[in-house]
DNA sequence: CTATAAATGTCGGAG
DNA sequence: CTCCGACGTTTATAG
């Protein structure tokens, strides 16, 4: 990894257009080639960048990447601050616990948290439109379709509808309920939820994850 | 600016919990007091973060980094092999061309481009649910609701849905029919687009831009 | 490779 | 502040 700092004006060209005028930056060139330019504030985005894979040409005062689509970033260096490379290796990468993929597997675990005797027909039942998160049925028979997210929100809503409308369909099947199922479900999920009778369901992850270890500690 | 270079182990518990193994990565602390924490590939996006506002608390081998949610970053430094500080004063800013707002800008002078004669009657027509991105009247009278994207995904076709059921009940506007348009449209949103009675038309925003310049040179 | 859904999305604007 | 939609979204994953 290189890191200069420098005074720089950059120019983007691609997607859209952009331009960025002189001004002292952080030019972050990666193994892979790719190429991130950070002023000093916002800790996530930088201000441009070309993603890999690129391809560098580095001329006395000006840098252009390109990529295979055709997209450029020019990058015009006035006057060097600091540059020094670092040997990094490999990265061991990251591991991440509490996204929709888990919450979905302690809800197929436990599936009476989303309603008085639910039980599970199977996780990501497969349909024409994709796969639904959890189908199950409840103490009457009805089938329910479960749409889990980490946040509920318009989207998930939209998604879950198409699938009822679909499953509906399916005299096996049919009468189907939906429940949206997430940590957070925000106002407007809430209302367009109600007006297509999607009931919503807020799940409590860690509370979740002790049922889980409860019911672990059990055998 | 901060650059630290070191073998460092982290761990992030907030929305979720992920953790990164011992390994030599880079550290950078921003003038916003935001962190991330950056391997040797990926422009774009850091192993790990902090946004800002957020609080730095600093003992010898270990950063603490904790927002007002009460998320919280802990970097373990165990070698540490370069660590530099930069002043970078406060950026100019971005300046960018071509995104939405001009392509809808460009439609709002050119609505024919969308249909033969297309007459438009007002940019961001205000409903109960958001603005309308244009609202037109065909040539037979009746009214045509516009949906501008860069690109056509579901999502559109959705919010379009919303607003054409909506203005659909409005007896000085129904009947009303509608279009999708962008730059490129996901083959999912033309399916149902076309389920949905919804046209779409997929626009050229450099040709477009070429029919305003020519336009303009009429004068 | 394309298409689709998730994301610690982030970011900006309107209310 | 919350809500909402755009983003050069980026990123991962399934087909």
């Amino acid at each position: 990894m290189r890191l200069v700092v420098a005074r720089c004006s950059v120019d983007y060209v691609g997607r859209l257009t952009a331009h960025l005028p002189s001004a002292v930056r952080l030019v972050m060139v990666k193994a892979d080639g790719s190429v991130s330019i950070h002023a000093d504030d916002r800790a996530y985005k930088p201000l441009n960048w070309m993603s890999p894979p690129c391809r560098i040409e580095e001329s006395p005062g000006v840098w252009r990447i390109v990529n295979k689509a055709g997209e450029e970033l020019r990058i015009a260096l006035e006057e060097i601050l600091h540059d020094s490379t670092h040997d990094l290796g490999v990265d061991p990468g990251l591991v991440k616990d509490g996204v929709e993929a888990h919450l979905q597997e302690l809800l197929a675990a436990t599936p009476t948290v989303l309603g008085e005797g639910l039980t599970l027909i199977r996780r990501e039942y497969p349909t024409a439109i994709g796969p639904v998160d959890l189908l199950c049925r409840d103490s009457t028979g009805a089938t329910v379709a479960v749409e889990v997210k980490r946040r509920g929100e318009i989207d998930g809503v939209e998604q879950l509808t198409r699938y009822l409308e679909l499953l509906g369909r399916d005299p096996l099947l049919a009468p189907v309920t939906g429940i949206l199922a997430a940590q957070e479900i925000k106002p407007q999920a809430r209302v367009l939820a109600a007006d297509r009778g999607i009931r919503c369901v807020t799940v409590d992850y860690d509370a979740l994850r002790g049922i889980e270890r409860d019911e672990l500690t059990l055998f």
